[in-house]
DNA sequence: CCGTATCCCCAGAGATACTG
DNA sequence: CAGTATCTCTGGGGATACGG
């Protein structure tokens, strides 16, 4: 393996586990699971990479289908993903020209841990909201 | 249910699935998908959720745990996780004071779909290097 | 149709100092 | 020990206009 990352056990570890020495920034700032982590929070690109999972799409299709995206940020979010090798880009040379984005087969295998935590939300939705309205407002 | 959200279906059903309307900015910022999204983005506040899946930890322990967190960040990360019952507060009423942040049942079952995405994360991290290094930097 | 190029704003986050 | 209180800065992200 490469870098060090910060440990995120499986379930029955994680219970078990302890860190033994402290977490430091700069591993956690290049650790593959931060890195991940911060992508999955950032504000467009999983709602692309689960827009692409439902099927290939052109470019003005997606602006269409994201109502509040800028041009800029559709672009930085998807040549970021490309860059990652998790959406592929292709352009068809025709007039007026066309761009069709898709999820790699990388870009796909991400769906499913999405989904498992996308499931999650859903289904703790009420006690989250539940929690909010017990505790005074920060 | 309450709220709309945007639709991550699970793995088979994306494939076939295609979103009928523009998604709205709006509904996407309340959904509780992007909530929980957001959140897995934030950058500390799972590696706090990990720690504390660990066991239980008091706050300078914690502190001392994650290098280059501010007592600032620690503590609104903390009240975020507790306000949202994730994470439970306990002061000892002890001299001097001692405070013990541990995991809520319901933050316990957050654990399973993080490592999930860790898992992904560890597992591909080879595979978004090279496609980091093949394509020209952005 | 598919983007770049600029400018601008503000919330997230760090540094530092102080307190019950 | 376990926090507040300020100040500050950075970069993520929006608006707008223009270009191949």
């Amino acid at each position: 393996m490469s870098g060090t990352h910060t440990d995120v056990p499986s379930v029955p570890s994680v219970l078990a586990h302890e860190l033994p020495r402290p977490v430091p920034a700069d591993e956690f700032a290049t650790c593959p699971v931060s890195d991940v982590f911060r992508r999955v929070g950032d504000k467009w690109s999983m709602l692309l990479v689960i827009l692409l999972g439902g099927r290939p799409h052109r470019y003005n299709e997606l602006h269409r289908s994201i109502e509040g995206i800028s041009q800029r940020m559709l672009t930085r979010t998807l040549r970021t993903l490309e860059a990652d090798g998790l959406v592929r880009r292709e352009v068809h040379p025709t007039v007026p020209p066309s761009v069709e984005y898709s999820l790699t087969p990388l870009g796909g295998t991400l769906l499913e841990p999405l989904s498992t935590l996308a499931d999650w939300a859903v289904r703790h939705e009420a006690e989250i909201n539940e929690a909010r309205s017990r505790l005074p407002p920060i």
